[in-house]
DNA sequence: AACTATTTATAAGA
DNA sequence: TTCTTATAAATAGTT
């Protein structure tokens, strides 16, 4: 089929085989077309030259021809690595879809919209859940409520306490700062006592907030 | 390339159709092989006959060929023929799987079950949906019990109306009973008045339930 | 890309 | 189907 008699082998010449490449190319697409239409068959052949260049023919369409491929060959349970696959995973959302969008109105039933198309049964039992439900949220409302005063409680308490010892702390070292101002000025000395006075007001103020606190939060738990 | 040329359209002669997909697909597939051995490419060729018979020749492995052709072959977006459109209808089960979750949850907790989580805030919040959405249930089944009764009430009525007036058809039958009893048997005559009485009874009877009902039924409205 | 000597493919017939 | 063979078609090497 030319001037002489090649060897199958690969052409080492890359001019060579590029041309050759060119020819045998369009041949083998001329013969792939000739049959699909001849013998009505359906053909698809996909090439990719040595450059990596893309070409095919299909005679109906190469995604058609991929999908009966792999649906011909091998047994179909493994067929399923795409187009089945794919399959089971859009029903799976569909059925997820359904089942949420049928909780969505049931949600929106318990939140009293879409209430249209119930009668009285469906209502009363509505009802009658909402309440319970409403009774197990004020319960744990409350404990969370408690839980919550009772630290609070607890925690003022301390500071009630923390200041009282500050307090008593205050009274001594303001005893023993004019005890000393007497030691260093006599008996009737008069110093700078501006900034013990100053400190001395500002806790007892501190000390007056820890108890009401403890009182106020005292007066919730008994409220409730 | 032959006896004598011929046009390249669909053989008619199935016989002759069959011999030459015989021999026209042995001399494709023959080039094929070539082209992929004398020019380093990497071909794929899909034949089915007309006959649906599949014939595949590929230089590497056809699930090779066909991965690079969808990757080559139009924009990635569009590539997603087969194992991508699977992942694609994956993530959007996941992702409704996860939002029917969300909502599962939410609703237990609506229905005031699986709370441990959720502080005061949260609480009080659901409390306030739960008490809105129970004022509206209840003005809904309020509304349908009282078109009930309100039903149940003009039909009652309505019975109660038709029995009256047989009341009186009786009556005058029965007043005409005895003049024509009179007729026939004189002033003083006895006849057969038993099954008459009877009938009246009767009917005496089913009127008085239709008084009790829609005394019943009234009731009802008032206490609504 | 065009030419052409050869090889190869294959249509028709057996 | 398969083989044969005359002839069309493809193409290797050349220009």
């Amino acid at each position: 089929m030319g001037r002489g008699k090649i060897e199958i082998k690969r052409i080492d010449n890359a001019t060579s085989r590029q041309v050759t490449f060119s020819k045998r190319r369009s041949g083998l697409f001329k013969k792939a077309r000739e049959l699909a239409i001849l013998c009505d068959a359906e053909v698809g052949l996909v090439v990719f030259s040595g450059t990596g260049r893309l070409y095919d023919f299909a005679s109906t369409s190469m995604k058609s021809i991929i999908e009966r491929y792999n649906e011909t060959k091998e047994d179909p349970h493994l067929t399923m690595n795409a187009s089945s696959e794919a399959k089971l995973w859009q029903r799976e959302a569909t059925c997820l879809r359904q089942q949420l969008h049928n909780l969505q109105e049931y949600h929106r039933q318990l939140l009293g919209q879409q209430l249209s198309g119930l009668d009285v049964e469906d209502l009363q039992n509505l009802e009658s859940k909402l309440e319970m439900s409403l009774r197990n949220i004020r319960v744990r409302k409350d404990n969370a409520m408690m839980d919550q005063i009772q630290e609070l409680s607890r925690k003022g308490s301390l500071i009630h306490q923390e200041n009282m010892e500050l307090h008593k702390k205050i009274s001594l070292l303001h005893k023993e700062n004019i005890n000393l101002q007497n030691k260093v000025y006599g008996p009737q000395g008069n110093g700078h006592p501006t900034g013990s006075t100053i400190q001395h007001s500002f806790l007892t103020t501190k000390n007056e907030i820890g108890a009401n606190l403890e009182l106020s939060l005292t007066e919730n738990v008994e409220k409730e």
